[in-house]
DNA sequence: TTCATTTTGTGCGATATACGAACAAATGTC
DNA sequence: GACATTTGTTCGTATATCGCACAAAATGAA
């Protein structure tokens, strides 16, 4: 196991549990013991053991057949966002500048090959998704994940990207490998990045990191627009003054 | 459950796992193992191998001498919030109702002696508190608790308030058991409740509960706004309307 | 410095858990 | 109904984990 964590440092039964929590999700709101073994890949018997755990602690209901997760999962979550002093320290920033842009406005850091909102101030509702902080996207083709990866070594990036499905979500996403580095080198380069309907038509938006005093990169902030309302083209132009005004203020305040 | 199940159908040092991370938050950012111990009563040895675990999977940074989550622990409570369709259907309507009313609106359910916000959309900063989907608040003094308490049986509400530390966050709060179950018959019968800076001086509520098609409270929906623009005698006859429109047309439309 | 105190790391016996397989029950198909 | 398939549950045993006791290291006070 990578450093010199022995093996008997490790609770296999609580890793294993873990991942049967996150077998949950929008395609699999309610999981038999027989699904969520497929899913997790574990033994049926395993996780039977899993998920009579969680139902006996209050962290799923279970009606016989099916379990599904309680609220109280979200205990665990929000243990991280509690815990964190950055999502509360940025959020009042996040709602002055959604209420200056007339846009929503949010903020993340990145997880693997995704992007996490920690906070998020929305008006209107542009995506035909809901984001909410906990929520992911892949970092390839977000605004923020494009300014978050640039923040890293290039040969991080790149191992990142090697291990991300590079799919086209719209005609307009950049999925070449060799391209999206370059896009980085520009992100770096400029210190901001616009994404143009590459993650969803009809939605743009630009980002900016988020630095501590010290200069190194703790998340990124961004302003997402509808197309139709601001042409990417635009974005920069529009947004870009508030967006550094908000990493301006914010820098001194995080870590 | 209690019931049924057998011991070895339950797996503790997931059990035990779980609380290590539970005892993270807001006064608790990052954790030695010695305080780990103290918080959760579990052995050193115990926690030790579960903070290394949460360490090796990812989900805790170790510098070796303090824990921390990392974001990765957002997916367990995002597990839950996306694969309950509530919060993605009731979000929307909390966007318009928002909107509409100019305050902030949210849904929320019970857990034990607390609501959690499952969605919310904000207008500007009311409360000292960031709220967002995961948030917490003792139910007897928030007006969504109060609606969601008054929807269960008489005997249960009273145990809830029984095991809740009723404590007096302004001069307002109630705190007396026999008023609250007063209240909370009040709140049956009116289909609403009102909350006047109990929980926090400046802030009102106003709160119906979000009932599905066969009659059972599922969730409940509340507008906050600031004292001092809207007094708390105000709230029904400005938001009531606004609130009965949302639940009725969520009504169809959730379980 | 020394000594006391607290915290962390580790070996070990007792105990709990995971695995695989076998069985039972439910479900679906013809 | 008979059969095949899937799913849930139980069981024995090999293995992993727990909590304790002790050792080592860090911390702090005099």
């Amino acid at each position: 196991m990578g450093d010199g964590m022995r093996e008997t440092d490790f609770v296999s039964g609580f890793a294993r549990g873990l991942k049967v929590i996150e077998a949950f999700g929008e395609a699999q709101p309610r999981l038999s013991i027989a699904e969520a073994s497929k899913l997790t890949g574990l033994d049926r018997a395993t996780v039977r053991r899993s998920l009579l755990t969680l139902s006996e602690l209050g962290y799923a209901d279970y009606d016989g057949k099916f379990f599904t997760l309680t609220p109280k999962v979200l205990r665990l979550g929000h243990a991280y966002l509690s815990a964190t002093p950055l999502p509360a320290i940025v959020q009042p920033y996040l709602d002055q500048l959604s209420e200056k842009a007339g846009q929503s406005a949010s903020a993340s850091v990145l997880d693997g090959t995704e992007v996490v909102y920690i906070a998020r101030a929305s008006q209107r509702r542009v995506m035909s998704i809901n984001l909410m902080p906990g929520s992911r996207l892949p970092a390839y083709c977000a605004s923020m994940g494009r300014v978050l990866l640039a923040a890293l070594p290039e040969t991080e990036a790149r191992e990142i990207l090697s291990r991300t499905e590079l799919k086209a979500n719209t005609p307009r996403t950049k999925t070449d490998p060799e391209e999206l580095i370059e896009e980085l080198r520009r992100v770096r380069a400029e210190g901001y990045a616009v994404i143009d309907q590459e993650l969803e038509i009809g939605l743009c938006s630009i980002a900016v990191p988020l630095m501590n005093a010290r200069g190194q990169v703790v998340a990124a902030l961004n302003i997402g627009a509808p197309a139709a309302h601001v042409a990417a083209s635009e974005l920069a132009e529009r947004y870009l003054p508030l967006l550094r005004e908000t990493q301006a203020a914010l820098r001194p305040l995080v870590q």
